[in-house]
DNA sequence: CGTTGCCCTTGATTTATGTCAAGTCTTCAC
DNA sequence: GTGAAGACTTGACATAAATCAAGGGCAACG
């Protein structure tokens, strides 16, 4: 990923070439080590992150320890953004490396000096905002409306391309389990069920759909 | 709620006076009976509201046609503003009046354009929206990784006032439930054994906390 | 009044999912 | 290749909450 998609990225799309500049040159590339944490929930918030390569989790804890993964950044990917128009500029998560990731750290007040001054890059923001506003609404709808198989029938749908039927998981049973909030035990249980049912293959992160219909039909049932 | 006060609220504090006649100018003002619907999930949206009084439900209905109430509107509260901003433009829940109610509608488009030359305000929305996404992240917290119990007794947490310990409830019991996603049965049981224990007294919508400290230790077990 | 409708409660039962425990399979280091 | 650690699966069992069913209390309304 080098500086030109880079800029092509939502946030920066918008900057004309002296902001893109400024907001580059003041940020810090690092590297995380599998298991490796970038910040932890309640500190103070200073930067927001892009990740370059890797996979990093963002994470809360419950009292008891258990874990319940918010989401999984992918490369190309920006988190911890919306922290910088929050009053206190605390993060709100956990965030760690799943396997080696590269990421680079953007200053809060760097970019923020420059909304200040760019209309159009708000917009670009606040458009951004509501889409991630729109996910987790669907996230509360999944979870308080819907079963445990619906929910894991809806990923695989979700991962699953128009033509390909095949889906390569890029993260472990255990993780998906906790993005959907199911124990890992009860996902086995629910891929065994589909299978057995005929709608599809699994083996190891290999899944093959093999009814898409009889799938989407799970949904509503 | 007069013009002065709607002046004050957040999305509208960092417009100048011409800004603002021009947003109220355009607004229209319309009144609600009991359970009637202001508008409806997927539908073309034009504008964002303030409720000036009475009470609006925000609801998604999964396909067996259950309900969950995604947020109770107060009055001095601005409801489906963030829909202005994304693509496609479409409200992603239901909303119908839970009593008479009166509601200010204000054109996407009018403020918008301002925004689109004001930095500032366009600063106070973008808070705005982090401070909700910080809502939704504890929102899905709270569904993902606690149980009923803790869920409700949360919500009395957080409606009594640090020096009174008596709640009046201003929705119904069963509306609260949906908020929770609870069933009204269980929310019942609930509230029951909170009585046994000692720690509420409960008469209607009047709700007594009679030990604080033990409420929230039931948060952390 | 009485009756109608709604909200809330209570009891009995079911069900989905979690928990605990054990075992297999895979990967990867040495 | 061997061993260790972690990922995944499976079975037996426990449990929170949903469901089904019935009844009580209360306000509104003729």
């Amino acid at each position: 990923m080098n500086k030109d998609e880079i800029r092509k990225l939502h946030l920066f799309a918008a900057l004309d070439a002296q902001q893109f500049d400024h907001v580059s040159e003041t940020s810090v590339a690092s590297k995380l080590v599998p298991h490796q944490n970038l910040f932890f929930q309640g500190e103070s918030a200073s930067h927001f992150y892009l990740l370059v390569s890797g996979q990093i989790k963002l994470y809360l804890l419950s009292p008891e320890g258990e874990e319940k993964i918010i989401d999984i950044i992918q490369p190309g990917q920006f988190f911890a953004e919306a922290v910088m128009f929050m009053e206190g500029q605390r993060y709100p998560v956990n965030a760690t490396a799943l396997v080696e990731s590269e990421v680079l750290a953007f200053d809060n007040h760097v970019y923020r000096s420059i909304i200040e001054n760019s209309p159009r890059v708000s917009l670009a923001v606040l458009s951004d905002f509501s889409r991630r506003m729109h996910f987790m609404l669907n996230e509360i709808d999944r979870l308080a409306l819907h079963s445990a198989s619906y929910r894991f029938v809806y990923y695989l749908l979700e991962n699953v391309s128009e033509e390909e039927s095949q889906i390569d998981l890029v993260i472990s049973k255990q993780t998906i389990a906790s993005q959907l909030s199911i124990k890992p035990e009860t996902l086995s249980r629910i891929l065994k069920r589909l299978r057995s049912e005929g709608l599809v293959e699994a083996d190891g992160r290999q899944i093959k759909i093999l009814d898409r219909e009889a799938l989407r039909a799970v949904l509503l049932r």
